[in-house]
DNA sequence: CGTCTGATTGAACGGGTTCAAGCAGCGTGG
DNA sequence: CCACGCTGCTTGAACCCGTTCAATCAGACG
């Protein structure tokens, strides 16, 4: 059976049995179609389903008072949707899916469940929420103390790790469904300069960014230049005792 | 008995019994003192033991290879240190007393324990620590989408809000250990900045900072500047069922 | 009494924004 | 079929918020 994004991302990290492989397929079980535009969650709007994200991408984010947006973080295939959202019955943020997504809807009991059968998962799970944790806290320090360029090359290595992990992506590039206003939105600059940065890093011969496809010319030229230090994605320590 | 913060906090959201006061109280058994300067734990390092803090402020940051660092959040007294990097058994952050602290250590099996004990305590401290997680978004908001003068404002507004609950801050203001500094650090500007920023909003008449105290004196008007929304810090909705 | 930390202010510089204009591709309707 | 409008990309020029460099000052502390 082929194994979906989220089993990808799990293996990497536990070794997981059979036994818990098909807990985690029965979880895939209520496919959703999301489209392009449609908010899944609105800010301040209280949510109740959870979802495993199988196809497609998404992008939390507030809006402000005047207007503008800050994106927080981004959700690819094998990531989680609105965990956090269920678990506290309250969500502060909006999200929207960029383009057709498919997910999987996930009913907490469901989860839960699944957790009290096959302990082992619920760690598996709990690494990759932390890791999202991880990824929020990254891009905060991004945002107070790296320049442009930087920003850039650090969202775009990053994303390339994560998509990498669950076979969307090489040390060559990825498709990347994002426009400049989402990078715009995402790194705290105009769209104007995402434009400019994009250009300087492809004359320097580290990154093109063209027709939705990264494609990295000189990838440890971009480590190099954006810091990247990918210790805090594969922190693969034991967890829980 | 006095109440510790913790329990002013948690008071704040869910009605405690006096079986859960007493639980409370008994976690805050093994008293230690730490010193300014001297790290709790360092970025990297793996940390075994949690505190809740009773006395002093403490900030979490990360440093940068170029040796700026960016201060992601401070825990004030009432607040959790540490609980994630337990749970997780790992830690990608330092954590810097502000002068001198008070801190309970607090061993996972008694947490543990204390929740299986007491459910609602449970799920009062995991309101708390979801509301952590939302100031570190919105923090992130404000290095993405804010100026210098809102960052300030809202940062400063935030901490009263958190220091009201724990009966340390009124709306008149409150005592703060901060350097500018460690402002500079927080809101991702330089320290000159926050200085001529400081000066700006006492000449406009908002707030003052000065030796150590920070007063606000023009509330509304600062939180109309700073477009700050305490819903974030409020949402006492219901938690897990 | 010298040294250190933290606060303060000035002047020059620069990274990033804003405003403005132009262009390409693409779906829609007359 | 072409015109139109829309979204996304691109580039130039002027401006401004915040940085950097530099100097000064006050208080604390050994």
């Amino acid at each position: 059976m082929d194994s979906t994004p989220l089993t990808r991302k799990l293996k990497a990290f536990v070794a997981l049995t059979s036994v818990e492989l098909e807990v985690l397929e029965r979880l895939h079980q209520r496919r959703r179609v999301f489209h392009a535009g449609r908010d899944l969650v609105h800010q301040g709007q209280s949510e109740q389903a959870a979802y495993i994200l199988s196809e497609g991408w998404v992008c939390s984010y507030k809006l402000q008072m005047d207007g503008s947006r800050q994106i927080v973080d981004f959700q690819i295939p094998g990531d989680f949707l609105g965990l956090r959202s269920v678990l506290l019955h309250t969500s502060d943020h909006s999200v929207e899916p960029i383009g057709e997504i498919v997910a999987a809807e996930v009913l907490v009991s469901d989860l839960l469940a699944a957790f009290a059968q096959t302990p082992r998962l619920a760690t598996a799970v709990l690494w990759a929420v932390s890791r999202d944790e991880a990824m929020v806290v990254e891009h905060l320090v991004g945002l107070g103390r790296r320049d442009a360029d930087q920003r850039m090359g650090h969202f775009l290595l990053e994303l390339g790790a994560r998509l990498k992990l669950v076979g969307l992506g090489t040390r060559a590039g990825y498709d990347c469904p994002l426009t400049q206003y989402h990078l715009a939105d995402t790194l705290g600059l105009s769209a104007v300069h995402v434009n400019r940065v994009l250009r300087r890093l492809r004359e320097a011969g580290l990154l093109t960014f063209r027709d939705g496809h990264v494609t990295f010319d000189d990838y440890d030229g971009l480590v190099a230049l954006a810091d990247f230090d990918p210790a805090y994605l594969d922190h693969t320590g034991p967890l829980l005792k």
